[in-house]
DNA sequence: GACCTGCTGCGGCATG
């Protein structure tokens, strides 16, 4: 070890060094370490996931620290898990083992002993969630300054995940306000792998002055295996419904598809049949193509097989189970990790992970982040994720060290064409947005963060933390600690006075005659539940239950009648109970069963991915790792749009209807959507096109002309939204704050107003022509 | 048309 970096650590520090075995420090240790020793301002580390990020920020924290000892925590841990504390906070112990540095750590699951210690004589290195540190505002608010006046680091673990989410909003609230009540200055030291504009996570750690942010980042790239891999759902050959001019193509694409299929068929089909119990399932689908690819190629190593939605996953898992019955294999290699799933069956899953044995897990975005899971060989993705961050993050989780291969295989279901398969259908959405973002990630292109987000829920939020904390204050001090020296600088005096009128309206907070505001009745049984200190908002749950084992939770709205089966942590149950008063649902094994629903409240795709989308299908150029399926049906997506006119002019003149295709991300279609009800007309979309209803060519022009010159405002049309509210604490906001922000943070008037002059001078020219 | 995250303090009793 000869590095001058190495030389800067204490003494002890050298010595875990060495017991580790350590030949060489990484080159991002070495850059950061005389940056964090040396004094510097904030930090930004950014590299894979096993490139010792922990390290590089805690070998020189833990040096400093050692050398100048006292009796307040001087650098906080902000993890978004707590198994990533946990795993965290045995690799600190042992880096510590020869210095005089405690670590601590504080969250749901430390015992109460831990957490008494550390505030009895705190010092050292803490390792605490958000929550958590919210907890320390609300119950130990006068010891605040005691423990923490000493902090000179604030560690931030997976910082992307925090980047313009409601947690993220939460926690800079929470460094604002530790800053303020302390008067420490800590340096911020952020940790990620995936950053897209390193400004956001700049802007993140110092509001101020992002430019002073240093930036180190991991070197070498991967070597990546990309391939996607195109199904059809319920296959169907009819196609005298078609347009001659299209028909071809579609033979096509059916017939190489037939071939695909037989090719690749794994005699799944003939098990299911056979299966009296199960006249549910019995149908041969895209799911078990997708099932026989799978059990193919995951019989060695360690996979991820992650999918959108819970209900998917569950139902491919319960295929997957099948095929290995029937295979006559013992060893069943597929396991299932998602939120619904109890703690001690995702640790049961880790554990597997951990121990390098063969195993393939399907699993939701719970696996998307860092917990030690050792090597991964291959991932693969049940449909297209709805964002290319999503889909980078999940391909970083394969080949994660230096000179390793990333492999990741899509696989992607559209809609078999069939009589009413609308043109929608035909151009094979769900494909061209698995290409998009595939593209777009190639390109290095990830969805920018939106900053400039009111937040309002969350600082209703942080208002009754606040009170609960002092007992009381002024507005004047509320503004001050929250928006001015806060983590709310968007939201102006206004809007702040708004907001604590609405608080006062639905008795969260009132007024005492000294002019300062404390918690009313509302706000103080609110703020005395547990369920309080996340900012995020969370549904009730009913535990599912198998004799003393506790399997999952289900959505209370969605909880099934006693009797019936379903498929939970791909295994298959029957209920035999439902108790309402603890809120658990028994079960006892069963052999029938389908997945239950998950319902979510649906997500934002970005302008420039539906963009990309536009442009792969205008363009043809052959795209090298699609399968054969998915070239046959992308070229007939190609040739459907082309002869349709969907990218030339966007629209379809029908006899008493227009069909629109905006080529526009959420926000820009919602508003197009918004401006349709606004003038009253009746409009049906899906998720490519809106249809104007009984409207003629001439009255949809006008409109269009309407919606270009910008008449109506932002605000004006989110007065139109049948949904306005969305998190925690909306719905103690008047309505009008609401359409504020709404307006704001949903909408995208000045894409939809540039996209309707485009249009409508199309349609100008048609009209003459 | 979705996913995920998080979480007290205290009284009472048994044990060493």
């Amino acid at each position: 070890m000869s590095s001058q970096a190495f030389s800067l650590l204490h003494r002890g520090v050298q010595e875990a060094i060495f017991k580790r075995g350590w030949k060489e420090l990484h080159a991002i240790q070495a850059e950061t370490i005389p940056w964090i020793i040396e004094g510097h301002g904030h930090l930004l580390i950014s590299a894979h996931t096993a490139g010792g990020k922990t390290e590089a920020a805690f070998l020189p924290i833990i040096s400093t620290l050692a050398n100048n000892p006292r009796s307040s925590v001087q650098a906080l841990y902000i993890g978004p898990l707590v198994a990533l504390i946990n795993d965290q906070f045995e690799r600190l112990e042992t880096l510590c083992s020869d210095v005089d540095v405690p670590v601590h750590r504080w969250h749901g699951s430390a015992s109460a002993t831990e957490k008494r210690k550390l505030r009895d004589s705190p010092g050292g290195i803490l390792l605490i969630t958000p929550e958590s540190l919210e907890s320390n505002f609300i119950n130990y608010g006068k010891h605040l300054r005691r423990i923490y006046a000493d902090l000179k680091f604030i560690v931030i673990d997976e910082l992307h995940s925090f980047l313009s989410s409601v947690r993220g909003v939460h926690l800079r609230s929470l460094i604002a306000r530790l800053v303020a009540a302390t008067g420490c200055n800590p340096r911020l030291v952020g940790l990620s792998a995936t950053l897209g504009d390193p400004n956001h996570a700049r802007s993140f750690l110092a509001p101020d002055a992002p430019e002073t942010v240093k930036l180190i980042t991991g070197k070498g790239d991967l070597t990546l295996q990309f391939g996607i891999k195109a199904y059809l759902h319920n296959e169907s050959k009819d196609l005298g419904y078609l347009p001659r001019w299209h028909i071809g193509d579609l033979y096509n694409t059916l017939e190489g598809l037939t071939t695909f299929q037989a090719k690749e068929k794994y005699p799944l089909h003939s098990v299911l049949q056979n299966d009296p119990d199960d006249s549910q399932s019995v149908t041969t689908d895209e799911l078990d193509d997708i099932a026989s690819h799978i059990l193919h190629r995951c019989k060695d190593h360690t996979n991820l097989i992650f999918g959108n939605a819970k209900q998917s996953l569950e139902v491919l898992a319960d295929r997957l189970h099948a095929a290995v019955k029937s295979s006559g294999s013992l060893q069943d290699p597929f396991h299932v990790h998602h939120g619904s799933l109890s703690k001690e069956v995702r640790e049961e899953t880790e554990a597997i992970l951990k121990s390098g044995k063969p195993a393939t897990v399907l699993c939701s975005s719970t696996l998307e982040m860092g917990i030690d899971i050792g090597s991964v060989w291959r991932v693969m993705q049940l449909d297209a994720p709805w964002t290319v961050a999503s889909l980078r993050q999940r391909m970083g989780r394969s080949g994660r060290r230096e000179g390793q291969t990333a492999r990741m295989c899509v696989y992607s279901r559209d809609d078999s064409p069939h009589k009413k398969s609308s043109l929608t259908d035909l151009l094979f959405p769900k494909l061209l947005r698995a290409i998009a973002l595939a593209e777009l990630m190639f390109s290095r292109w990830l969805e920018p963060h939106d900053g400039d987000r009111f937040h309002l829920s969350t600082l209703v939020h942080q208002i009754l933390s606040c009170l609960r904390e002092t007992g009381g204050m002024s507005s004047e001090a509320l503004f001050s600690i929250l928006i001015n020296r806060g983590a709310f600088r968007k939201v102006s005096k206004r809007m702040f006075l708004g907001v604590l009128s609405s608080l006062g309206e639905c008795h969260f907070i009132e007024q005492i005659p000294t002019g300062e505001l404390i918690l009313a009745p509302e706000g103080e049984s609110v703020t005395a539940n547990r369920d309080f200190y996340a900012a995020f908002a969370s549904s009730e749950e009913f535990i599912v239950r198998h004799d003393e084992n506790e399997i999952g939770k289900l959505q209370s709205s969605l909880v099934p009648p006693i009797g019936e089966d379903i498929i939970l942590g791909g295994r298959r149950w029957r209920v035999i109970d439902v108790h309402s008063t603890c809120k658990t649902v028994f079960v006892s094994v069963s052999e029938g069963g389908k997945a239950p629903l998950f319902r979510g409240p649906g997500g934002e795709i970005h302008n420039r991915v539906v963009d990309e989308m536009h442009i792969i299908l205008s363009s043809d150029s052959e795209i090298p790792y699609l399968d054969g399926a998915a070239q046959t049906l992308l070229k007939s997506a190609r040739a459907m749009a082309r002869q349709s006119g969907v990218l030339s002019a966007g629209f379809i003149v029908r006899d008493n209807s227009i069909q629109w295709f905006p080529w526009l991300g959420t926000r820009g279609f919602l508003t197009l959507e918004l401006q349709a009800r606004c003038s009253g007309i009746a409009t049906e979309s899906d998720i490519l096109s809106i249809t104007y209803r009984n409207t003629n060519f001439q009255q949809w022009q006008e409109h269009l002309s309407l919606i270009g010159c910008g008449e109506r405002t932002a605000l004006e049309l989110a007065k139109h939204m049948k949904i306005k509210t969305f998190e925690k604490f909306d719905e103690t906001i008047r309505e009008e704050l609401l359409d504020e922000t709404n307006s704001r943070d949903r909408l995208d008037l000045a894409s939809a107003s540039s996209i309707a002059r485009k249009t409508l001078f199309h349609a100008k020219s048609i009209s003459h022509s």
